[in-house]
RNA sequence: GGGUCGCUAGCUCAGCGGUAGAGCAUCCGGCUUUUAACCGGCUGGUCCUGAGUUCGAAUCUCAGGCGACCCA
């Protein structure tokens, strides 16, 4: 009977026979929804990695509850399987990247499946596939179709490194490439886009549907819709052309202050504006600015640098003239390309005015205004209008509606709301990607390809030398082709598309994976959508998380579907970090293998002290753990229940491989649990419990209970994992500490059932195994999540606390019916308060039942 | 500069008006010729600071400190 816990072998079997039994097959729900539980896919770069494990097993867990709940369970896996490292690897190694790409899918699957994840292999999807990117292609020709993706000559970021151009969430803060962390050039290019913008009021409406979303993704995803409420301002050339610039504001309570007016280098306007003396400087300048990021032109610190164009215009407000400049910290695609500059009021403004002597006129006032102006800073805030003619005396909110409407009389202003959000750029120079089926023909112009010649496929075995310009270009054969319409010769569209576009709709996919007349039915979608718990990390908050919203909206208003949102829940899982080893004087990372005594680091060079932190493991960092290695020493389960307790789910995780060994001691501990137990119990089936229990038989059932209870809300309100496994835990202390030879069979086996169907979503295989060393002769994932009884959590005498003005002075143990008037009695009869109050009479009693008494004397 | 979140045992985290808890680590003891050991037990806390509300504050309020993230 002293068999070893040895996960290897178990796991193993347990896998091989849930497998044959198509045990993770998708059931079609009975009634109502079924239960979508999904993991954001993965970029198939070939090795797992701990970030991986995380979130793949955070939703098995969730996955597998629900499925003991009696409810149908989708829980689907692909592979975000087009983009860039593939094509590397091809221009690297000379491989195909569609070879390369498969292989890597069977290896990280082999090693996924390793994990015992309860996931339906049946309905995978992998985006470079002709059959999911024919579904792509036939998405993007219906919003083609509905006007919503369009080609425009732009000025476009561009990534030097990976030789193509990116979207504006693609770009980070600092004005980098999100993938390659190079910085990002401007490019004037004719591209492909979509019109999220059309959708940008809906992207922020819905956003307050969105209950179980993290507040920080919908602040953040909010931030970066940007809607601002305003007016636009024309202003009049004083030459007397008749010639109009509009200006978009969120101040217009500041008009009466604006003291020149700026309009975007690139604005269309610039060159009939210039005066002739003005032309070369203006052209330099428009030339330099080009080079420029968004982000180093628009920020709030650092000189802000133009030229005057020569030209001046009228103020509307006050009739006074303001000179025309171009500036670097305008940008001709935000609201109009051209703002008023109003010195007092706008920080940017007040260093362009400072810098170039231009008159600060201060037009609204508060405590603090006037000395703030003085000291040559900005006053942003509201407050009352003064230097406003008519409107002086009116507060800023005021003002604001007063001044718009007065200009909207007077035909020199309109409100308006503007918004952050731009187009999304989805064109591609690049050669792993879905091709956009789209034919140029010189008469007909941009022509859809055909819904049936879809797919438009990859020409394979190319040379892909990676030296600019699309590889597609090259391909003769390929792109040239007859014109879908007239028939004339034209050209295939070369770019590809961005990989957000493959990833928009993969979770619409996995609820009718095998159409082959539609990318999905309706009826399907229906039945499953929206997904109720979505897991996945941070960096996608904006990013593949506002795509896909727009795309779920935009095919519901397209008439293919019927939800507005396609994430019901969200949880975004924290980093997994691993120690890390670095040389503060250098900043160099060292192994762990070389920095001899882990009490003690020091590099190996130098001999300097190291130090030691957590960063998200990476190779550069030497401080990775590999998942196969962990899941070789001490098997899946305890990688799996290790991930879990570490951390809450949303906080980053410090892997500690002392905290493993932990694991899987407690792991060991049920094992051996169940073993000395085992000779008692022959089956599960319930038997008859004598009443009334003795008292350890009591306590035992309680914590029984209590764990149901607790284990249930963890998993099912909150997804709080690592208290989950805390009250697993609880309950095992509290079989063992009892004992199990004290407790009658029936308590016993109700504990234990208990305790492995509340383990089971956790630690699948080794549940498994002990729930047939019971006698369990169904799998434990299928005999049903343990229900709750109520009445054992119940106590029949419970230890009531003594306070002495508000401090605890001692408990006794009292009738847990007892009322309030009994619990005052048999509490000012203790021994506590008659030690403590001294023979006083207390001036007043709090009673809380079943808690404490409270004396204040 | 603004916003959000956090600060509880050495570490990672529970608790969110009513006796401060769990796991790991530490320490002690036992068992076993141990190398993935195992078992039992004991330690260990100005709940970031200060003020307020309350019979009673880790928990609520305010101010401050430190840290992380987001926005500018």
């Amino acid at each position: 009977m002293n068999s070893r816990y040895s996960p290897a072998d178990l796991e193993q079997r347990w896998q091989t026979t849930w497998r044959s039994e198509g045990f993770d097959i998708t059931p079609e729900p009975r009634e109502g929804k079924g239960f979508y539980a999904l993991s954001m896919f993965p970029y198939p770069s070939g090795t797992l990695h701990m970030g991986h494990v995380r979130n793949y097993v955070i939703t098995d867990v969730i996955a597998r509850m629900q499925r003991m709940r009696g409810r149908a369970v989708l829980h689907p896996m692909g592979w975000d399987a087009f983009g860039l490292p593939a094509e590397n690897a091809a221009i690297e190694r000379n491989v195909d990247p569609g070879d390369w790409t498969d292989r890597n899918i069977d290896q990280m699957r082999s090693q996924l499946d390793r994990l015992g994840l309860s996931i339906d292999w049946d309905r995978e999807q992998a985006t470079c596939h002709g059959d999911y990117y024919r579904w792509t292609q036939w998405l993007f020709l219906e919003l083609f179709d509905g006007g919503l993706a369009y080609r425009k000559n732009a000025t476009v970021n561009w990534d030097p490194v990976d030789q193509t151009v990116l979207a504006n969430e693609q770009v980070d803060a600092d004005g980098r490439s999100w993938r390659s962390g190079a910085l990002v050039e401007q490019r004037q290019l004719n591209q492909w886009f979509l019109r999220i913008t059309q959708y940008a009021e809906a992207l922020l409406g819905d956003l307050d549907q969105l209950s179980g979303w993290p507040e920080r993704v919908r602040t953040m995803q909010a931030n970066w819709i940007g809607r601002s409420e305003g007016a636009l301002i024309r202003f009049q050339l004083s030459s007397g052309s008749g010639t109009i610039i509009t200006a978009f504001t969120t101040r217009p309570d500041t008009l009466a202050g604006a003291s020149y007016v700026v309009l975007a280098p690139d604005h269309p306007m610039v060159e009939n504006l210039t005066t002739e003396d003005r032309q070369e400087s203006i052209q330099a300048f428009q030339a330099e600015v080009a080079r420029l990021s968004a982000q180093e032109r628009t920020s709030d610190d650092g000189p802000k640098r133009g030229v005057f164009t020569g030209a001046t215009a009228l103020n509307p407000i006050n009739g006074k003239l303001l000179p025309i400049w171009i500036a670097d910290y305008v940008l001709a695609d935000y609201g109009t390309g051209a703002v008023m500059g109003v010195p007092a009021h706008d920080q940017r403004d007040r260093r362009f005015a400072q810098s170039y002597g231009l008159p600060v006129q201060q037009v609204i006032d508060a405590e603090g205004a006037a000395a703030s102006i003085a000291e040559g800073e900005a006053w942003t805030e509201s407050g009352v209008l003064i230097h406003s003619g008519e409107f002086d005396g009116l507060n800023s909110i005021e003002a604001k509606e007063r001044i718009t409407r007065r200009g909207e009389q007077q035909g020199w202003a309109e409100a308006k709301v503007t918004y952050r959000l731009r187009d999304w750029l989805i064109s591609r120079q690049r050669y792993w990607g879905c091709p956009i089926p789209i034919i140029h023909c010189p008469s007909c112009g941009s022509v859809p390809v055909p819904r049936d010649e879809l797919p438009v496929e990859l020409p394979r075995g190319i040379d892909l030398s990676g030296k600019g310009g699309s590889p597609l270009d090259q391909q003769e054969d390929w792109v040239n082709v007859p014109c879908p319409t007239c028939g004339e010769p034209a050209k295939r569209e070369t770019d590809t598309m961005d990989t957000f576009m493959c990833s928009s709709w993969y979770f619409l996919r996995f609820a009718d994976p095998h159409n082959t007349e539609l990318p999905f039915s309706r009826e399907a979608v229906n039945r499953w959508l929206p997904v109720q718990q979505y897991v996945g990390g941070i960096e996608h908050a904006i990013l593949h998380l506002l795509y896909a919203r727009f795309f779920t909206k935009a095919l519901r208003d397209r008439g293919l579907i019927d939800v507005a949102e396609p994430f019901d829940r969200l949880l975004t899982q924290g980093m997994v970090q691993g120690t890390t080893y670095r040389n503060p004087s250098t900043g160099k990372y060292v192994a762990p293998a070389d920095v001899g005594d882990p009490e003690s680091p020091a590099d190996p060079t130098s001999g300097e002290p190291l130090e030691v932190l957590f960063e998200k493991m990476s190779k550069s960092k030497y401080n990775g753990v590999d998942p196969s290695a962990v899941i070789d020493r001490y098997g899946a389960d305890t990688a799996r229940m290790f991930i879990l307790f570490k951390a809450p789910p949303e906080k980053d995780l410090e892997w500690d491989d002392a905290d493993v060994e932990g694991q899987f001691r407690f792991l060991q501990r049920i094992w051996r649990l169940v073993e000395s137990a085992s000779t008692r119990i022959e089956s599960l089936k319930p038997e008859e419990r004598p009443e009334p229990l003795p008292e350890s038989d009591t306590t035992v059932r309680r914590a029984t209970h209590l764990a149901i209870e607790a284990v249930s809300e963890d998993l099912e309100d909150e997804i709080q994992l690592n208290t989950a496994i805390a009250e697993l835990m609880k309950l095992t202390n509290a079989i063992t500490s009892v004992g199990v030879a004290e407790l009658s069979t029936s308590v016993l086996k109700e504990a234990l059932s208990t305790l492995l169907r509340l383990l089971a979503p956790f630690a699948p295989h080794l549940a498994e195994e002990l729930w047939h060393q019971l006698g369990g002769t169904t799998s434990v994932h299928r005999v049903g999540w343990p229900e709750l009884d109520p009445s054992a959590l119940i106590q029949d005498s419970v230890d009531l606390v003594i306070q002495i003005k508000g401090k605890v002075r001692g408990t006794i143990q009292v009738p847990a019916d007892a009322d309030k008037a009994q619990l005052e009695a048999l509490a000012l009869a203790s021994d506590v308060a008659a030690k403590w109050l001294e023979g006083q009479t207390p001036r007043r009693v709090i009673v809380v039942p079943g808690k404490l008494v409270n004396f204040v004397p």
